[in-house]
RNA sequence: GCGGCCGUAGCCCAACGGCAGGAGGCACACGGUUUAGGUCCGUGACAGUGUGAGUUCGAAUCUCACCGGCCGCACCA
């Protein structure tokens, strides 16, 4: 696509050609490193960094694309900037490869990570490479240890039995988070349950702070990805009360969020797997209920959640007491009720739940209306507003409040009488970090059987993986560690005698939720982190990524920074002041597979119309955060773009350093009009529009060079070296190239940013309009700062206007100085 | 079902409530350059902003309803 033969000797724009000169010149220069000196503000600057699966591809190039449009206007404005490249070569697609090459999944890792970074460093990423790491490395997950052992010595990391989501396909156990609408988020297979003994990470410990802390994200993050956290943590106010079961001595606690409507709680249910429900159940119930409970145990996730699912559940035998009017009402084992939200169990209020509704339908139960629908309510279960009804005793009565003051009636009551207290109920669990798979950081802890679990002692990390490979690896539902056997037996560091090491992994989203904090001092081997290089680079002051991590990482590095905070270790709470999430690269309006054969290459791309071309494309497609449709797009447009500017720096006869002043003023008003509205636009991140004003500048030297004032000008000098400066955002080859041929010294990248001239970007005359009615009558050209006045008594003269208005009365005059006139008439 | 975002030329994408000769690009047509094709230079055609109301001197922009699309949540008590 490059021009090959070039006439007349001219130099050609050989695409090839440039990107392998510059790529020396870059890697000798190594102009991205961070100083860290203080000789200027820092900015820190990370894109979430790859899994090394294969080489890059198209959705990479578009995250790094637009990210490094970040980092290089940032290097411009001559900031210090961190922008570090690293990967999260932990994990399961590496491991499965291993199982089926019988090799070290190390082995395939290192092949693609290397693949990876040749082809970041031609795709020209202005990364600081001296910052490298890998989270499968010893030297990485020696401290993501660490980490583990410092919330477990601050009680935020424990081990405890419960059912648990099983993937079935991947033989692990997930976290709740890795579980999408019943399926495994990695493999897509159906989840089911298991009880298991497992580490946990104590973020429900953070709730309120993850929910609080995302005020300061407001406007910073996108609004999506907040709003999908604040769902997931899931925060509802309501009141826990106690209801006497028969038979048992301790009073059971339910969740409610409407205490209010108590008085009309006329059964009870518990979750079928709770394991109250086996508790309370009678002798001569207890064949139903079980037979219940394995049905419902069989049941995968994806059936439970299925909507508009009859009711079904069984009587228990036994009966509570509500605790406001002393009635006895039964208690059934549903699977309506799940057992891990709130307490397990519900008091049922047909009368304004819905749920409970079909329940008291199906089952032949009463049903008490204890607030009154309005008139026109025709529905069954009514939730909305209105006066309580039917909600009185002898001591209390909320008959005629509204539900607001019904419910802080109530909540005082019950409190006074010590039977319930207003409550704060999350939906967020503790986090599940045990996996059993080879590829992860092992637990250090060891089983001991008399001292317990022992944590290893951070003095003897890296607790190093042993050596598997093929077979080994293969997962059987329990971690293949422990078939090491001459590994996982060792001697216990409190009492020496025999004992176990825990044979399981870390899931690999502990190991990046802390990669961030590494990244300054990413070789250090005495610490984790640096505290100081920390203070001075953190938080992260912008964080690039895909919109699939608006839970899972963020919520983990959001945990993980509140909690090494709490340590003193960091002076943030939140780890990514800034949050861009890049849209996707799609093709012919599907996503890009291999099933749809529709991939789009990112290499074959790239050897057809070049690196910068590419990347062109990518940031001019449309807003960072939109899909972009590569069937929709013109890498050739882009192409023929850039041969456009490159040949502009031809054209320049003028010398290096000669003063603009003087120059063409047309030609100098579009750029630095030009370079005004691209600095704004940059840092409303609206890089599309950017380029389009890069294009507008282009075109208008274009036609200064060839039917203007011509190349000698010194006008046309600055706006071909402005033209270089913008582009190396986006086109780093096509820029460098330009800013040599321009008789400069590498690099462009380092140009420094142009700063518009005031004095340049007020115009002579603006063409002012004139309307009648609103309707467009005439257009004047006049001076910018003309008053109101005068503007009014031009429009009142011109021709078309007096036309427009005819015999009319004027009523009403609109000025909006220099810009526009209206005349109201009638 | 609930909540949010979005509908502008054949296509992508712009437009502080104030000119849609659309900023920019793709594709298209015509002319010039060229041995020819492509490149290159120039010119042109194409929408009245999903639909309907409202607010306003003035609405793509604000409000409401509807249609269409995307996303999130959803048996969470």
């Amino acid at each position: 696509m490059s021009e090959q033969h070039p006439e007349g000797g001219r130099p050609a724009y050989d695409v090839e050609a440039i990107q392998t000169k510059w790529q020396q010149v870059w890697a000798d220069l190594d102009p991205f490193k961070a100083k860290d000196d203080d000789s200027a503000e820092r900015r820190y600057l990370v894109d979430m960094f790859p899994y090394p699966s294969g080489d890059l591809h198209m959705g990479n190039a578009e995250a790094w694309a637009l990210a490094d449009v970040i980092a290089r206007y940032w290097f411009q404005l001559g900031y210090d900037v961190l922008h570090p490249i690293g990967w999260d070569s932990f994990g399961l697609p590496a491991e499965n490869a291993a199982i089926k090459r019988n090799e070290h999944p190390a082995t395939w890792t290192e092949v693609n990570i290397e693949t990876q970074a040749d082809s970041f460093r031609r795709y020209a990423i202005s990364f600081d490479w001296s910052t490298r790491l890998q989270t499968s490395d010893p030297s990485y997950y020696r401290w993501t240890q660490w980490l583990f052992l410092k919330l477990y010595e601050h009680g935020l990391a424990y081990r405890k039995g419960s059912p648990v989501n099983w993937c079935p396909n991947d033989q692990t156990v997930l976290a709740n988070e890795q579980v999408v609408g019943g399926k495994c988020e990695r493999c897509g297979a159906e989840v089911t349950k298991r009880s298991l003994t497992q580490w946990y990470f104590r973020t429900t410990a953070f709730n309120q702070r993850l929910l609080d802390d995302m005020a300061a994200l407001e406007g910073h993050w996108p609004d999506r990805v907040l709003t999908m956290q604040r769902n997931w943590i899931g925060r509802s106010e309501g009141a826990h009360v106690d209801f006497v079961i028969e038979g048992r001595d301790q009073p059971v606690t339910v969740f409610t969020t409407r205490p209010d409507t108590l008085f009309g709680a006329t059964f009870f249910v518990i979750a079928a797997d709770a394991p109250l429900a086996d508790e309370v159940v009678t002798r001569a119930r207890r064949e139903a209920f079980t037979a219940y409970r394995e049905q419902v145990g069989r049941a995968t996730e994806i059936e439970r959640l299925s909507e508009g699912r009859d009711k079904t559940g069984v009587f228990l035998g036994v009966h509570a007491t509500n605790p406001v009017n002393g009635e006895h009402i039964p208690v059934y084992a549903a699977d309506y009720v799940l057992a891990d939200y709130g307490t397990g169990a519900i008091m049922a209020v047909p009368g304004q739940d819905q749920r409970d509704w079909d329940f008291a339908t199906k089952f032949g139960l009463p049903i008490v209306r204890t607030v009154q629908p309005s008139d026109d309510f025709d529905g069954e279960a009514y939730t909305g507003d209105g006066p309580a009804i039917n909600s009185s005793n002898d001591e209390v009565s909320l008959d005629g409040l509204d539900v607001d003051e019904a419910k802080a009636r109530i909540t005082d009551y019950l409190e006074s009488k010590g039977t319930g207290r207003g409550t704060v109920n999350y939906r967020l669990r503790d986090w599940l970090i045990s996996r059993q798979r080879y590829w992860g950081p092992p637990i250090p802890v060891i089983h001991c059987p008399s001292c317990g679990e022992v944590p290893v002692p951070v003095d003897r990390l890296p607790v190093v993986l042993p050596e598997l490979k093929g077979a080994e690896m293969q997962p059987r539902g329990v971690s293949p560690l422990a078939a090491a056997s001459e590994w996982a037996e060792v001697p216990c560091p409190r009492c020496g005698g025999p004992a176990k090491r825990d044979t399981d992994t870390m899931d690999t989203f502990v190991d990046s939720s802390w990669y961030y904090l590494r990244y300054p001092t990413p070789h250090d081997d005495t610490q984790p982190f640096d505290v100081e290089a920390v203070k001075r680079w953190g938080p992260v002051d912008q964080y690039v990524g895909g919109v699939e991590h608006a839970i899972l990482h963020l919520l983990y590095a959001r945990f993980v920074t509140k909690a090494l905070h709490d340590m003193g270790y960091l002076d943030f709470v939140e780890p990514f002041t800034a949050l861009m999430n890049q849209g996707e690269v799609i093709n012919q309006g599907k996503g890009m597979s291999k099933s749809l054969g529709n991939g789009v290459d990112l290499g074959e791309q790239i050897a057809k119309y070049g690196v910068d071309a590419v990347r062109l494309t990518i940031v001019f497609a449309g807003p960072p955060e939109d899909d972009m449709d590569w069937a929709d797009l013109s890498p050739g447009g882009s192409l023929r773009f850039l041969q456009r500017a490159w040949r502009l720096a031809g054209d320049v006869t003028s010398e290096p350093g000669v003063d603009p002043t003087g120059g063409d003023e047309g030609l100098r008003k579009v750029t630095h009009r030009v370079i005004h509205d691209a600095t704004q636009l940059l840092e409303g991140q609206r890089f599309n529009v950017m380029v389009a004003r890069a294009m507008e500048l282009v075109n208008a030297t274009r036609k200064g060079v060839d039917s203007g004032p011509g190349g000698a000008d010194p006008a046309v000098r600055e706006a071909v070296e402005t033209v270089a400066v913008l582009l190396s955002l986006v086109a780093p080859y096509t820029a460098e190239e330009m800013w040599s041929r321009l008789g400069h010294r590498p690099t462009v990248a380092k140009a420094g940013w142009p700063v518009a001239e005031e004095a340049l970007l007020v115009e002579d005359s603006v063409t002012c309009v004139v309307q009648v009615q609103g309707k467009v009558r005439g257009r004047l050209e006049v001076s910018p700062d003309i008053s109101d006045a005068d503007l009014e008594a031009l429009a009142r003269a011109d021709e078309a206007v007096v036309r427009a208005m005819g015999e009319a009365t004027v009523r009403k005059v609109i000025v909006r100085a220099p810009k526009l006139v209206n005349f109201v008439v009638s």
